[in-house]
DNA sequence: ATGAAAGTTGAACCATCTTTCAACTTGAAA
DNA sequence: TTTCAAGTTGAAAGATGGTTCAACTTTCAT
């Protein structure tokens, strides 16, 4: 999750003790910068909670941004992890939704460090923002398109209902899973799969 | 919007060119923080797009995040007052939201900056970020509400819904609007707000 | 055991940007 | 025409925090 290795200055760690460190200051970031933010969160922060010196940092990572694009990779990554299996086992494209964003609003509430991160790359590094998202639509759009073959949702579906869905998943995550996690998860995944269902459903 | 006067150290102008100058300011720091966001944004470049010496800023605004602020709520009202009027001409629940969607699509086309402005907000003042959102969400609900009193949507529509729409909204103004606006703007309002009327609404 | 590569350290350097301030200009009321 | 509060100016103070570096310690293959 990382393996460029340009030859020119690698910085990928060569021992047990350094694969250690790397791994310390990575979950020290996700805690600084879930924290603090991006800018407001420093690198002797990150060094501090990972219990190395400062000067350390900069022999597994080039720079602030360096670290803080790894990290956008690795969390995009871990959410994509989570809830892909979980998806897998479901038994018609309705159903795949419903358990997708249950999964998501379950990992939100485990990770709520996740969107301020993934949230402030839409500054830091545009590129990985629109990546992460990007990324997540086209497999949701693949997922509807198959269950449309499969006759579970309308042949009409597309890239709009994608970003639709996927912009419901990401708002319901913030507001029931971060902001407040009072009500049940699968409560908040049945009303909006309900209106999933009628809206590209083909049972109506 | 912004008539705080706290008798202590007021900063409202007294004189038209006073008023001009701030005005000035307020329309530089949109432009400024929309093009480089609020930390890589500075001070000086604001005062440089308004045209004035970096001293005159401090003569209307306390601080960097002083004029954050108030630009994050002359925005998110800027966006009430353009897609409010828009929504009282419909004939009835659903349409509100389809003129809802397409009129907010059209105000982010004309308006790229809003999304990093009000997105940033979540780092330099989270208040006013929540704020944004919970009242955006309260009014839909609201409307939601009234309309299931008219029958023109299930009698059974609450904040979920609310928060699921919003999400869906903002989303497809990011992809559909900001992003790219190739595509017509009333064909995507018309694709999910499909969606919207069979999800919730009565007719089926 | 030993030497070289890998890793660690933290003070200091440096660039950036917010904020202050005291001198200066403007404009309108008396 | 005079006066003065309001507004303007930009250099410089002050603060912050990313990055460098040369000395030091640990690891591990031989």
């Amino acid at each position: 999750m990382a393996e460029d290795a340009t030859a020119k200055d690698d910085k990928t760690p060569r021992t047990a003790r350094g694969e250690r460190t790397r791994h310390a200051l990575l979950a020290a970031a996700a805690q600084e910068f879930g924290e603090k933010g991006f800018h407001d969160g420093s690198i002797s922060g990150i060094t501090r909670r990972a219990g190395c010196a400062l000067g350390s940092f900069y022999t597994y990572f080039d720079s602030k941004d360096d670290i803080f694009r790894a990290l956008v990779a690795d969390m995009s990554g871990q959410v994509r992890d989570y809830v892909g299996p979980r998806i897998a086992d479901a038994r018609n494209g309705i159903e795949a939704e419903r358990i997708g964003l249950l999964s998501f609003l379950e990992f939100a509430r485990e990770h709520k460090e996740i969107y301020r991160i993934i949230d402030e790359a839409e500054f830091v590094d545009q590129a990985a923002y629109r990546a992460h998202y990007e990324n997540t639509a086209s497999r949701m759009t693949a997922r509807l398109t198959k269950a449309a073959a499969r006759g579970d949702v309308r042949a009409d579906v597309e890239e709009v209902h994608a970003w639709a869905i996927m912009g419901m998943n990401v708002f319901l995550g913030l507001r029931f899973g971060v902001w407040d996690d009072s009500r049940p998860a699968d409560e908040i995944a049945a009303i909006a799969n309900a209106l999933v269902e009628r809206g590209i459903g083909t049972k109506a």
